[in-house]
DNA sequence: CTCCAAATATCCTGGTCAGAGTATATGGCT
DNA sequence: AGCCATATACTCTGACCAGGATATTTGGAG
């Protein structure tokens, strides 16, 4: 019988793998282990999937317990290892993540992909507003670059927050773009735009 | 006895919303209806999803059945219609998903995050595949566009199309920049890095 | 010395969601 | 005339996952 091939879905799960090929540990030290170095940041970490995360990939036999401690009357803690299995898939996950895109679905494009529900000046104020906010997550972005220097970390433990950086940068300069091309009306059908939004009555 | 606030979680949810804010529908002809639009490249569109979204807006009292047709011996089909909540609801979280970006965790960033997992020319091999992938999308972007420009769609039907153009160009400057600067050893810390991956005998 | 907030470590539960399944009708092809 | 692929319209089920509950220990303020 042949276990039916793991789910690569939750990326937890590969942030678990990729711990466990540093040294065997149990989850709650994972969790501080991915908070420290700031990996939260990028995979979305919460304890009730962390656990369910670990279960399943101990299923698929791709890590296994080790050993269960007990410090004083603490709850148990099960520390867990990488099987040969794990490492393989651990390398090969990752390298398809990084070969290949996924197509994902932003919710600022879904939004967008449903714009001719609001009318157009409710919609100019509205992306301004986000303008704000991606500025000053530009500028939370610029502060961490400055904290990394002074502890002279090398760029490899950041590039996740150059890409986010990058991205929200590219985001800014596309949506100050579309609120002006609405604003001074160069962009075709703004007219029909409005007109749809006095029948709807909105 | 307040109703729980809706969960604002899946985006089919507001497309729902959206449809029935032109003319009340069954599910069905939602889901044809945003496919024929294109609503689909945007707003991930299953049927299973589709039917549990609306059930739980009609238990929020966000929508509401106007009648139950049946043609032949087809399958009922129930035709919903927006209330009166649910257009406040819909031009709220429309509204909000428009001003206030919210954190989003794309794999790629996850994949960057665990980098040093691999060893550095490995990465670049996979990154170049990337840019690869990422190239033909952008060329099918700009065939969509194309297509559009000949039946004179107005711009503000495929905004979401141009923002999701732009964005992969952005992410493949991006990749570019990064494969190029490990290559020819100008990240800082490429050393370190090779470094790790020997020791780590992969 | 005592109390409260935070840290340690995991488990449970209800809601959500994707994929597959069901059953009829239509239209084109041979 | 008969057959298969596709369209119509939903339903079911199992997996997954987020949030909160639980129970102990440590550290710091007063």
């Amino acid at each position: 019988m042949k276990t039916s091939r793991f789910r690569r879905s939750n990326m937890l799960a590969l942030a678990v793998l990729v711990c466990l090929s540093e040294r065997p540990m149990h989850p709650y030290e994972m969790a501080t282990l991915m908070r420290q170095r700031g990996k939260h940041e990028s995979i979305k970490l919460n304890y009730g999937s962390l656990y369910t995360v670990v279960q399943s990939l101990q299923s698929a036999r791709l890590i296994e317990p080790k050993e269960v401690e007990r410090e004083g009357r603490r709850p148990e803690r099960t520390v867990y290892r990488l099987a040969e299995a794990g490492q393989i898939e651990m390398v090969d996950w990752l390298s398809q993540l990084i070969s290949t895109p996924v197509k994902e679905y932003p919710s600022f494009e879904a939004a967008l992909s449903l714009l001719p529900a609001l009318p157009p000046d409710e919609v100019v104020a509205l992306l301004d507003v986000r303008c704000l906010h991606l500025e000053m997550e530009l500028a939370r972005h610029r502060s961490v670059r400055q904290v990394v220097a002074e502890h002279e970390l090398p760029e490899l433990f950041w590039v996740e927050d150059d890409f986010a950086s990058a991205m929200t940068d590219a985001e800014l300069g596309w949506t100050r773009r579309l609120s002006q091309r609405i604003k001074d009306g160069e962009m075709e059908g703004v007219e029909v735009w409005r007109q749809l939004a006095r029948e709807r009555g909105v």
